[in-house]
DNA sequence: TTGAAAGCGCTAACAA
DNA sequence: TTGTTAGCGCTTTCAA
């Protein structure tokens, strides 16, 4: 109906219908400048009219950066990052930005592509999970100038600013807990076949403090792809099956963990007389069991809120000019029924 | 270093590092028409070396749409949904569409206020919770012209194309299996304070199911807000202790009745022998509980994928001019040991 | 095979 | 208080 082609209205035809010029359909669209309390009605009823929606396509290249703030996530698989993102979205809602969000599912150098495409659309800003990226990655961020967060781990050198837990002192702490409980012989069960570098750094950080003791890893498991509760289950069936089984198994998440619970309520297995358990993130669904987990809570929606409350925050020079910084969100080890 | 005030390298710069034209430039980055293997050459090294990233706004506002598929969910907080952006997510990856997302939180209006803002970026398609839209959200997305799919649902009148399951029946077949099993009196636990319709929609079909079979609903309790494994266990706890409990429970989704099995585990309550219960959704978590749910499977995954599939496949004028259409992708009572 | 011109819809800067 | 001009970075159209 309206519409130099046949396309969707612009400011254009709400000009022409209200006998303006476009400029003051702009003006009185963003509220700005001063317009004359008649004009501004004329202008809104001829926009309501119409039907009219703002192309921000057209404001955000004129701005040279969209009001998008790009999330980098290694997998939609995972509560964890699903409240992360939550997170993001939640802190994002009324400053009138949107999340924009890709998966890497885990790979490097998906990461690099999903990075370049995020990029193109000239977003405020960009979250990735971890520290570790390739140079292709770090490269195009930085040749962009885009304001950075990283979310998840602390252990290394931030792009920018990373806001996260040591992931290596929480495998240690678990660690330490168990060996102050008298466990000698330690299980792992892990999964994403050690393309999950945080979780790759805790057991390296449990292992370590494990051997610095003189006690030892017995079994250990690592699953290809992603984890699951019934995953758990099944692999803490196999391991406590094999012979000399550990009396204690460390997971890498509360869902495997989870599944190591059910595989003694179904069996009848003592827990944690027959066999101790540990998890890892502290998810809300624990409270629920019969049987309270001992595992590490994180700081999930939080690494979220204040990635992007600082790129929404603070002005740009300040972020350029400042020096690499981490924030350290910590973590808390519950110390539940199952070790 | 490069760009003409001090931004990221754009057309113009490539082609003045490579000494052609930036039309030519153009041609190069997208592959089309003819171009000498030698000006490729040139052009692509002078990109790599300034570290061109193109400007995505720029292509979208000249061709009037931008790559962008978007999706309104109701909120994050539910599995159900992540797995629907999944769906989504996998089927666009490699087309070059992205996703971007909105959450509603079960509310119309910030579904209204939220379509407006996912279509102002002026996406090739948009994807829908359900089929109940205000007024305005429905007109602001005809005159927009995107191509839409709305998911979960089929209890209504689509937009134009409706990818789901029908709510209404899942109640009902869910009373009819628990009515067969000799149980008469039901309880009935939900969430979201009746904002979540499609949870309306099943209730009502189980309650007219059970009052049809001359058997009765004893209690009643909707949570507020969102509902987790926790709150199902606790509701359960108290509904159990009531006076005259049901024999039979209906909960609203799996969480909540997982946490009802989790308190039956607790306490020693046999299960079905002291009280039956029923879930919705199917999730994977299920498997791994010691007790097996009755649920209703629903094909989450399968309404983000094709609800995808449609936005990118048939060409517009044909999603135009056809009516409304339903595709029902079904459900499947998986009967547990619950009831 | 390459280039020049025009314009997508919007806003900053300046003019009236 | 309102209007005019120029241009954001790209692609379509037409010309060379």
């Amino acid at each position: 109906m309206a519409g130099r082609t046949d396309s969707r209205p612009t400011m254009d035809d709400i000009a022409a219908a209200a006998g303006v010029s476009q400029m003051t359909v702009s003006r009185v669209m963003r509220g700005t400048g001063q317009t004359s309390q008649e004009v501004r009605q004329r202008v809104e009823s001829a926009a309501r009219k119409l039907g009219y929606v703002p192309n921000r396509l057209a404001t955000a290249l004129r701005d040279e950066t969209a009001p998008l703030i790009a999330v980098v996530l290694p997998t939609l698989g995972n509560r964890v990052f699903s409240e992360v993102l939550n997170g993001v979205h939640a802190t994002l809602a009324g400053t009138g930005l949107q999340p924009v969000f890709g998966v890497t599912e885990y790979s490097v150098d998906q990461e690099e592509t999903l990075v370049r495409d995020l990029l193109s659309w000239r977003p405020r800003g960009i979250i990735l999970p971890g520290l570790e990226h390739s140079d292709a990655t770090r490269a195009a961020i930085r040749a962009s100038g885009v304001r950075v967060a990283e979310v998840m781990d602390i252990d290394g050198e931030p792009i920018s600013v990373a806001f996260g837990l040591s992931q290596s002192a929480a495998g240690r702490a678990t660690a330490r807990h168990m060996l102050s409980k008298g466990y000698r012989r330690f299980g792992y069960i892990g999964s994403q076949g050690g393309l999950d570098l945080r979780a790759v750094k805790r057991f390296d950080g449990f292992r370590a403090t494990i051997r610095e003791a003189g006690a030892q890893i017995v079994a250990e498991r690592v699953l290809p792809g992603a984890s699951s509760m019934t995953d758990g289950r099944r692999e803490t069936a196999a391991m406590l099956s094999a012979q000399d089984p550990p009396d204690a198994i460390y997971y890498s998440n509360d869902d495997l963990a989870a599944g190591g619970i059910m595989h003694c309520l179904a069996e009848g297995i003592a827990i944690p007389a027959q066999v101790a358990l540990a998890g890892f993130n502290g998810l809300a669904f624990l409270e629920a069991l019969p049987v309270r987990l001992t595992t590490i809570e994180t700081p999930r929606l939080q690494m979220g809120v204040q990635a992007a409350l600082h790129l929404i925050g603070q002005d740009k020079d300040d972020a350029d000019t400042s020096a690499p910084r981490i924030v350290d969100l910590g973590f808390r080890l519950i110390d539940g029924d199952t070790c």
